[in-house]
DNA sequence: TTAGGTGCAAAACCTTTGCCATCCC
DNA sequence: GGGATGGCAAAGGTTTTGCACCTAA
């Protein structure tokens, strides 16, 4: 199937690339409307689901509530606030020999693996320490 | 709010003890009705969020769609199969240490990390090869 | 006795889909 | 022109919730 460059789909990469948030479909979906008003909520997630199979931009699968996007296609490790639900990037190397190791020891293909760090995010923190 | 020990709680949490499967709601509230006909769904749904806040079993979220639960306590890492969707247990080390190195790093506070594994499992890989 | 729990059904949520008009190539 | 895409709304699937009736402690 050839994909179309329409003004729908370069909005939404243009919007999670200019992110550095990991935004779930709502937001996404508010802020297109600031640009296309007539948007549809639809056309955001089969838009979404385009752009990840083109490899463009990568969901977050793991263990979150709702599903979250992202513009950074590189491998890397995120933290969740257990709290507000925030997600950020970890600036630390993947382990590649993991998944490896793992493999040789199971048996299993394993293509790559996902890991979230989980606790309080600085905001969240200290405002546990006011309660 | 004291909890009290009613018999569907009880049986969910057999049931959850007595698998080392990682089910689905669904998949759970069949197993329960074949000892309780007449439970509901809601029963589950709520009992099953009541014993992970009394931390007897955990949770494990796909991507907002399906909830899977394990009575599995201890931290673990796991393996998903990127085709049927299975979930398994992967017997390698938790690297607390990781944890450690990162929280001094950004000044978060990490109390743990999950990580899955993704791949193909034995028997989707094996039908993959006859396609 | 009484607060917590259950069943039932409706509501709430997130996501997908069918249909037809519209737009890109 | 013709297939891909968009807008709209309805449908789908999972989870939560309100309410009246139970039941464990």
């Amino acid at each position: 199937m050839i994909r179309r460059e329409t003004k729908q789909r370069e909005t939404i990469l243009g919007i999670l690339r200019s992110t550095s948030s990991h935004p779930t479909t709502d937001w996404i979906y508010d802020e297109v409307r600031k640009v296309l008003p007539n948007i549809s909520k639809g056309t955001v997630y089969r838009n979404l689901k385009v752009l990840c199979e083109m490899g463009l931009v990568s969901e977050l699968k793991l263990n979150g509530m709702v599903s979250r996007y992202e513009g950074r296609l590189d491998s890397h490790y995120h933290f969740r606030c257990e709290r507000c639900g925030r997600v950020s990037d970890i600036d630390e190397p993947v382990d590649k020999e993991l998944d490896r190791r793992v493999a040789v020891k199971t048996g299993l293909k394993i293509s790559y693996h996902q890991l979230e760090f989980r606790g309080l995010c600085h905001d969240c923190e200290a405002q546990a320490k006011d309660e």
